[in-house]
DNA sequence: GTCGTCCCGGGTTCC
DNA sequence: CCGGGACGAC
């Protein structure tokens, strides 16, 4: 949105001071407000230091950050843009020392906090079922509201093994000098208590601004009262209506009750939306209207009309995927539309498997978002942990994780003697193993000694390089080398080893570029901290790309073009039950998510689903999302339905387990199996309003095809089936290649 | 101690 | 379907 500001967004960005809470619909310029705002105040002479703008993502803060200091130029150096996360971690590498954490402290991600409960359980000898995974949910669901887990009684079994493991479990942190996610704020909280820090905390921003108000969890609402507890001037945006995080903490009612909390606070609605056509908002508007816990507001447009709806359904995922590939390539072709205006969105990111697939058989650049994350890879990730075993020889979780990667035969009974030996004469990992290593330990061989103490050393010569001043980036080639990764993976051979040794030069790119931000400054702590609270850093969606993502990640983004697939009962909005929030809630919620969906389109709006999808390995049938029933016939345009409807099977037969079954036909091609509506590898929509246009079906041998790098060639010899098609292809300007039928096109 | 096979369980997502 | 953990064979 360009242009002047209307009344309300002017009075949101020039009020005065106090409490301020901005109810902001979608669309209606709610970050260009907070932008503008935090301008204004350093026009009226606050310094950039003495504000604080707090964001939800890394990403949003970056973006923030450019749009400052496009408007501000170098006056606006020195705000503190950020999220919660890294916000808190910059004042406790500055207080920290005052609640228990040394400058060098450690974040333990999702994946840390994961092996270290999975540990924690065996070693407390845990035989029922109980899965790291339901054990860091209820440390978190407590946390994240400032209580303690232990004291958190359902009446279940796993009350028993949270008191058991929490305690070790917040143990084994401080032992390794490392906070999760939760404490990261926690402790900031705890800073507020001090006698000293605690006032100091409370005058350091003279105005304090939240973005995403309706996200925030309960302990970040106690953190943001205690910073503006002095000036009161706190300015906080929102829209309850796109409140999606409710599964991990956030806690609308912080938005929906500022007012209540804040008696003297001024109100500011934004409604008027500058994003989408009426047609695209009312569909979006029906649908939201149907919750009842809200604050209701009724957003608007003075853009008329715009095209309608396209709703279709197709027989399998594929059918899906294929659709939308099409349907894109045209809009590329016969509409010059860019590739990078077109996003697809879904609810789960197993979706975007056929959807990339087909993209490509298009030719059309894919770009998933989210998804695997760089960090979250594991040669990424073992990389770090050797980084932070260097950093912190206390860092147990690192030990455990490297010590035998690459494989150096140290095996688990090499561990659990050096475990025993930390245990006895409270050592970290590492000095155990030097223990072992000078032959302290009785029962462990010359050959088990001289393993570890190759490992040991990789340890100490890193130590070494770093001490001898290397930078962040020499550093890490270090890891790579010294630990023998790049020869294990270089030895492998294999294309997914290949990739992984991209990725670890990505990764020493990614430290060189820290080197040159930062000069001296950059420390390899400093680094860890920045790694572990940017979860992406791979989203570099730059080019000619379509961009793939869930609705989570699209909250805050906005495409002229969006497709909207697998809208499917059960799947959006997804019925799963989740412990903790009633069905209506979590239906709420996901009526929600099918809010925010809708509104990122600002002119043409695509929605799709298929009537099967293979869930897990398994078939389902999948009936139209109820939300589309949501949306008022006048905004959809529906296809045509085929002149000869096939019969719609009474009764689906489960498919015999360890036997294929034929590939049935699609309609229109001669037979199919009645208990079987998915179709085959010729899939055909059940509803398709381009018949004519859809390409040939199948790659039979003997059909031309083309490749992006090979160009035209003919098939000789087709094996696999589905996603693993491989096939011989006749190139005439390179010879033969076996090729993957999804790298190939139709000519 | 390592490597292969089988079985089981898993969804969304930020920091 | 996928990856991780458990278990047995070398």
């Amino acid at each position: 949105m360009r242009g002047a500001l209307n009344p309300e967004q002017r009075a949101a960005v020039e009020h005065p001071g106090g409490p301020l809470l901005v109810l902001a619909g979608a669309g209606t310029g709610k970050t260009r407000v907070l932008v503008h705002r935090i301008a204004y105040l350093i026009e009226a002479g606050v310094s950039p230091w003495e504000i604080l703008a707090v964001t939800f993502t890394n990403k949003a803060a970056g973006e923030m950050r450019e749009r400052l200091h496009q408007i501000l130029g170098d006056r606006s150096r020195g705000l503190w843009v950020g999220t919660f996360h890294s916000i808190c971690a910059r004042l406790l590498r500055r207080w920290g020392e005052a609640v228990g954490l040394t400058r060098s402290f450690v974040i333990f991600d999702d994946d840390d906090q994961q092996r270290l409960i999975q540990r924690l359980i065996k070693d407390a000898g845990i035989d029922e079922q109980v899965t790291p995974r339901s054990l860091s949910t209820r440390f978190d669901r407590a946390k994240n509201r400032g209580l303690d887990p232990t004291r958190i009684i359902t009446g279940l079994p796993i009350d028993d093994h949270v008191r058991l493991i929490y305690p070790r479990y917040q143990e084994q942190l401080a032992r390794e000098n490392a906070v999760d996610f939760n404490d990261l704020l926690l402790k900031v909280l705890d800073l507020a208590r001090d006698a000293e820090l605690g006032p100091k905390l409370a005058t350091l921003f003279r105005h304090v601004l939240v973005d995403e108000f309706q996200d925030t969890n309960l302990v970040q609402y106690a953190l943001v009262r205690h910073l503006a507890s002095v000036t009161r001037n706190l300015t906080v945006v929102g829209d309850d209506d796109q409140s999606i995080y409710g599964w991990r903490g956030a806690e609308p009612r912080n938005l929906l009750d500022f007012d209540a909390d804040f008696p003297d606070a001024t109100v500011i609605k934004l409604e008027q939306n500058y994003r989408s056509t009426s047609v695209i908002l009312e569909a979006a508007n029906a649908v939201i209207d149907k919750n009842v816990d809200r604050r209701g507001k009724a957003l608007w447009t003075d853009r008329g009309g715009g095209d309608l709806i396209e709703w279709r359904q197709f027989g399998d995922e594929r059918g899906e995927a294929m659709e939308v590939a099409r349907t894109i390539r045209e809009l590329i072709d016969e509409y010059g539309v860019s590739p990078r205006d077109v996003a697809i969105l879904y609810r789960t990111n197993a979706q975007s498997r056929p959807l990339e697939e087909q993209l490509l058989r298009y030719r059309i650049q894919p770009k998933i978002l989210g998804g695997v994350l760089f960090f979250e890879r594991r040669e990424i990730k073992d990389a770090m942990a050797y980084l932070r075993l260097v950093s912190n020889p206390a860092a147990d979780s690192g030990f455990e994780r490297v010590v035998n990667v690459p494989a150096r035969g140290i095996g688990e009974t090499t561990v659990e003697r050096v475990r025993a030996q930390a245990a006895a004469h409270q050592l970290s990992l590492l000095d155990a193993a030097r223990a072992v290593v000078r032959g302290e330990v009785a029962g462990v061989t010359p050959t088990v000694r001289k393993k570890l103490a190759s490992f040991v050393d990789v340890i100490d010569g890193l130590a070494a390089v770093r001490d001898a001043g290397a930078s962040v980036a020499e550093q890490v080639i270090q890891v790579v080398e010294r630990s023998g990764l790049r020869e294990k993976l270089e030895a492998e051979g294999t294309p997914e080893a290949r990739e992984r040794l991209d990725n670890l030069a990505a990764l020493v790119n990614m430290a060189s570029d820290f080197d040159d931000e930062l000069g001296s400054e950059g420390t390899l702590d400093l680094f860890l901290e920045r790694t572990a609270l940017v979860a992406g850093a791979d989203d570099d969606d730059r080019g000619e790309v379509v961009r793939l993502m869930t609705v989570h990640i699209a909250k805050g983004l906005e495409f002229p073009y969006v497709f909207l697939c697998g809208l499917e009962d059960g799947l959006f909005p997804s019925l799963r039950e989740r412990d903790g929030a009633s069905e209506a809630e979590a239906l709420e919620e996901e009526r929600r998510l099918a809010y925010v969906a809708i509104t990122r389109a600002r002119d043409k709006l695509v929605m799709t689903a298929a009537r099967t999808r293979r869930v897990w390995g398994e078939i389902r049938i999948q009936a139209a999302s109820r939300f589309i029933e949501d949306i008022p016939p006048s905004c959809l345009a529906l296809p045509v339905r085929p002149p000869a409807p096939r019969p719609t099977p009474m009764l689906v037969a489960p498919r015999p387990a360890g036997r294929p079954q034929r590939p049935s036909r699609g309609f229109g091609r001669g037979s199919w199996d009645e208990h079987d509506q998915r179709s085959g590898d010729d899939d055909v929509p059940v509803y398709d309003v381009h018949a004519d246009l859809r390409p040939s079906d199948g790659f039979a041998v003997g059909a031309e095809v083309s490749h992006a790098a090979f160009g035209t060639g003919r098939v000789v010899e087709a094996r696999g089936s589905g996603k693993d098609t491989r096939l011989t292809v006749d190139f005439p300007s390179v010879g033969r290649k076996v090729v993957l039928a999804r790298f190939l096109a139709r000519s």
